[in-house]
RNA sequence: GGUCUGGUAGUUCAGUUGGUUAGAAUACCUGCCUGUCACGCAGGGGGUCGCGAGUUCGAGUCUCGUCCAGACCGCCA
C-alpha cells in the first residue's frame, strides 16, 4: 500500500497514529541535525521530519539527499509540531519518519512548481506536466470539472440525451477551413473534422431524439488568439416541437444556474437586445453591459457646421469618458495615436472636455458653439469632469473603432470587473451577411437557420435586412453562445441554399443527406452552442482559455511538447498516395 | 497575409552614448547551523548575449535578413 492518507488529510486529532503517506518533494529545508521536508500531492503538502536523535541513521542519510521533485514513500508518527504554521492546514502537525523509500528520481525541475512561478510560458507549455503540479493550473482543471458536472447534470435533469456524433465527417466549404484526414482505404478521398456537429444534431431530431446536448470537441482551422485554440469544445444541444422563447428560457435557466453553483452569484431574468440597437448603442454584436458608455449619435448635431470631416461621414458617434477631464493634453494625444493605429484605423479623434463649471473645451471650438457642445454632451450622456471622444466616418468601420477605444478605456477604468457578471441576449440577427471578397451574401450563422416569419419574401427584394431567428449569448463582452431556430422544411432549406450561390446539384452532394432526412417528417426544432473554454475562463475570472485546458496549442497552432504537428514518413504518405509539393 | 512587443546564466531579468574580464536575484553544488516552514550564514560552479550576414579599430548594444514566443488586425458559417 503506497499511502494510508492523503498530503492534505493529517490534523492534530490524528495525533500518534502511524502512516504512510506517497507524494513528490516540494522542498526541503536542511538544518543538520534536523531535515524538514514538505510532502506534496494533489491534495496538499504535509510536512515531514528527520532527526538525528529519532531517526535511523540510514533513514537520514537518504532524507539529506533529496531533491525536489523526487517521489518518496514514507511510514511514521503523526506528532504535534513544537513550532506550528497556521498558514497550512495541515499546520498542526508533522510525521516522525521511520521508513522512507524513493519510488523516483527526479532531475531539478525547469522551473519552479509554486503558486508564483518563475517559469514563462514557453517553458510552462513545454513542460505541461510540471506546471500541471501547480496550484493554480490543478485548481483551474478542477475548476472545469466542476462546470461540465454541473452543466450534464443540469441538462440531463431537464430530460437532455448525451449522445456522440463522428468525429470524420465530410468537409464543406462554408464557414471556417476544415481540418482533413485522408483516407487510406478510400484514396484520393478525406475526411474533415467537425467545425460543429451541427448537421447530426439535426439528423437527430429528425430521428425522434427530442432533446439532445453534448460535450463535444470542435476544430477550425484558423488563425488563434488568447480566447481562441483550434480544437475547442462546445456544449452542444438541439430541441424539437421548441419556439426560439423556448431555447432561450432553457439555457438562460442553465447558465443562472452555473452562475448560482460555482460563482454563488443570483442573475435575474437575462436582458435582451436586438442585434441592430447592439451595434448602434455599443457598436458591437457582443457588448459588454458591466459598464455604460453608450455610443451617442452626433449627425444631427455636428453636421449643420463647417467642419467638413463630419460633413462628409456618414456616421459621427461619440462616448463619454467618466472622469476623463483629468487627462493631460499629452494623455490624449497617446489616446489619439492609439485610434490611429493600423489595427483600430481611425483617421483621427475629436474630443471634448465638460469642465466641472458647466463649460465645454473641444479640439473644434472654431466650428461649434458652448450650445452644440452641450448637445453632444447631453446625446453622449457626459456629465461635468468628462471626456467625450468622437470619431467619425463609414457607419460600419466607424462603430468598430470606437468600440474599441471603448472597451480599452473601460478596462482601464477598471469597469470590467472579474467578480462581475453580465449576461445579455442579443437575438434577431440578420440571416445574411455581405462579403466584399466574394461579393455575394452568405449565411451570418449558417445555411439551416430559419428567417423569420414572412420574411422569405425580402430575401429578393433586400437580402440585407432580413432578420433570423437566430440568437447569442453574450457574458461580460465575450460571446458564449449562439444558435438559431432551424429550417425544417425541404423545400425552404433548398431556397435557402439557392439564395446563398450553391446550384440545387452543389447542395445536393454537400447536403444531400440533410435535405433527404427532410423528406421523412423532420419536426420543427432549434438549439445552441456554447463554447465551454471560453464560458469556463469567464466564469473563472480568467482571460485566456489555455489556462483552463490541460494541454493547449500555441499561439501558432502548435503541441510545444509533443512538438506537433510534425512530418511524416515517406512510407505512410504512399500508403495515401500522397505527394508533398512545398516550395522550398 | 499584416502590425506591434520580446529573445542575455537552469529560470526571471538588468546591461547607460558602441569600449576593460557581461551582472543581480533565484535555482543548483559544497560546508556550517538545536524547530524550519520564502530558514539563515560562508563559499563555489554555471553564458554560442536566438541564428546568419553587414557597418566599425571594436557589436549584447547599430543595420539587414531569418527563426522562435506573445498580443492584436484580417480570418473565425
Amino acid at each position: 500500500m503506497y499511502r494510508t492518507h492523503s498530503n492534505g488529510e493529517l490534523r492534530i486529532e490524528d495525533k500518534n497514529k502511524t502512516v504512510t503517506l506517497s507524494g513528490w518533494v516540494q522542498k526541503t529545508r536542511n538544518k543538520g541535525f534536523m531535515i524538514w521536508v514538505d510532502l506534496r500531492d494533489r491534495y496538499g503538502i504535509t510536512q515531514l521530519i528527520f532527526d538525528e536523535e529519532r531517526t535511523p541513521a540510514n533513514v537520514m542519510e537518504i532524507a539529506s539527499n533529496l531533491g525536489r521533485e523526487f517521489v518518496i514513500q514514507v511510514s511514521g508518527t503523526v506528532i504535534e509540531r513544537e513550532s506550528k504554521n497556521p498558514n497550512m492546514s495541515t499546520g498542526d502537525v508533522e510525521i516522525l519518519v521511520s521508513e522512507i523509500n524513493v519510488l523516483n528520481e527526479s532531475l531539478t525541475p525547469p522551473f519552479t512548481i509554486e503558486d508564483e512561478t518563475d517559469g514563462g510560458e514557453d517553458l510552462r507549455m513545454k513542460y505541461r506536466y510540471l506546471d500541471i503540479r501547480r496550484n493554480p493550473v490543478r485548481e483551474n482543471l478542477i475548476f472545469r470539472h466542476k462546470v461540465t458536472m454541473a452543466v450534464r447534470n443540469y441538462l440531463s435533469q431537464k430530460n437532455f440525451i448525451e449522445v456522440e456524433t463522428p468525429y470524420l465527417i465530410k468537409s464543406t466549404p462554408e464557414g471556417a477551413r476544415d481540418f482533413v484526414v485522408p483516407s487510406r482505404m478510400n484514396q484520393g478521398q478525406f475526411y474533415a473534422l467537425p467545425q460543429s456537429p451541427q448537421t447530426f444534431k439535426q439528423l437527430l431530431m429528425v430521428g425522434g431524439m427530442d432533446k439532445y446536448f453534448q460535450i463535444v470537441k470542435c476544430f477550425r482551422d484558423e488563425d488563434l488568439r488568447a480566447d481562441r485554440q483550434p480544437e475547442f469544445t462546445q456544449i452542444d444541444c438541439e430541441m424539437a416541437f421548441i419556439e426560439q422563447e423556448d431555447v432561450l428560457n432553457t439555457f438562460e435557466g442553465l447558465t443562472r444556474h452555473l452562475l448560482k453553483e460555482i460563482n454563488g452569484v443570483e442573475i435575474g431574468v437575462f436582458p435582451r437586445m436586438t442585434y441592430d440597437d447592439a451595434m448602434k448603442k455599443y457598436g458591437n454584436d457582443k457588448p459588454d453591459i458591466r459598464f455604460g458608455m453608450e455610443f451617442g449619435e452626433l449627425n444631427a448635431a455636428a453636421q449643420h457646421k463647417d467642419f467638413n470631416v463630419f460633413n462628409q461621414s456618414e456616421l459621427v458617434v461619440g462616448i463619454a469618458v467618466p472622469g476623463g477631464n483629468t487627462y493631460t493634453r499629452k494623455e490624449i494625444d497617446k489616446l489619439i495615436d492609439w485610434v490611429k493605429r493600423p489595427q483600430i484605423g481611425a483617421m483621427g479623434m475629436v474630443y471634448c472636455r465638460c469642465n466641472e463649471d458647466g463649460t465645454f473645451k473641444s479640439s473644434v471650438d472654431k466650428f461649434y458653439t458652448q450650445e452644440d457642445l452641450a448637445e453632444w454632451a447631453e446625446l453622449t450622456g457626459a456629465k461635468a469632469g468628462d471626456l467625450i471622444c468622437v470619431l467619425s466616418g463609414d457607419t460600419h468601420k466607424v462603430r468598430a473603432q470606437l468600440s474599441a477605444l471603448r472597451m480599452e478605456l473601460a478596462q482601464r477604468l477598471g469597469l470590467r470587473k472579474a467578480d462581475e457578471f453580465a449576461p445579455l441576449w442579443v437575438i434577431d440577427f440578420p440571416l445574411l451577411e455581405w462579403d466584399e471578397e466574394t461579393e455575394r451574401f452568405h449565411a451570418m450563422h449558417h445555411p439551416f437557420t430559419s428567417p423569420k416569419p414572412g420574411q422569405m419574401e425580402l430575401l429578393k427584394t433586400q437580402p440585407g435586412d432580413v432578420k433570423a431567428n437566430a440568437y447569442d449569448l453574450v457574458l461580460n463582452g465575450n460571446e458564449i453562445g449562439g444558435g438559431s431556430i432551424r429550417i425544417h422544411d425541404k423545400e425552404i432549406q433548398a431556397k435557402m441554399f439557392d439564395y446563398l450561390g450553391f446550384t440545387p446539384e452543389e447542395a445536393k452532394a454537400q447536403f444531400g443527406f440533410l435535405m433527404d432526412a427532410f423528406q421523412y417528417g423532420a419536426p420543427p426544432h432549434g438549439g445552441i452552442a456554447f463554447g465551454l473554454d471560453r464560458l469556463v475562463s469567464i466564469l473563472g475570472g480568467q482571460e485566456t482559455i489555455r489556462d483552463f485546458i490541460a494541454f493547449p496549442k500555441n499561439n501558432s497552432g502548435r503541441d510545444v511538447m509533443i512538438d506537433a504537428p510534425a512530418t511524416i514518413d515517406v512510407e505512410q504518405l504512399q500508403e495515401l498516395s500522397l505527394q508533398l509539393n512545398i516550395k522550398q
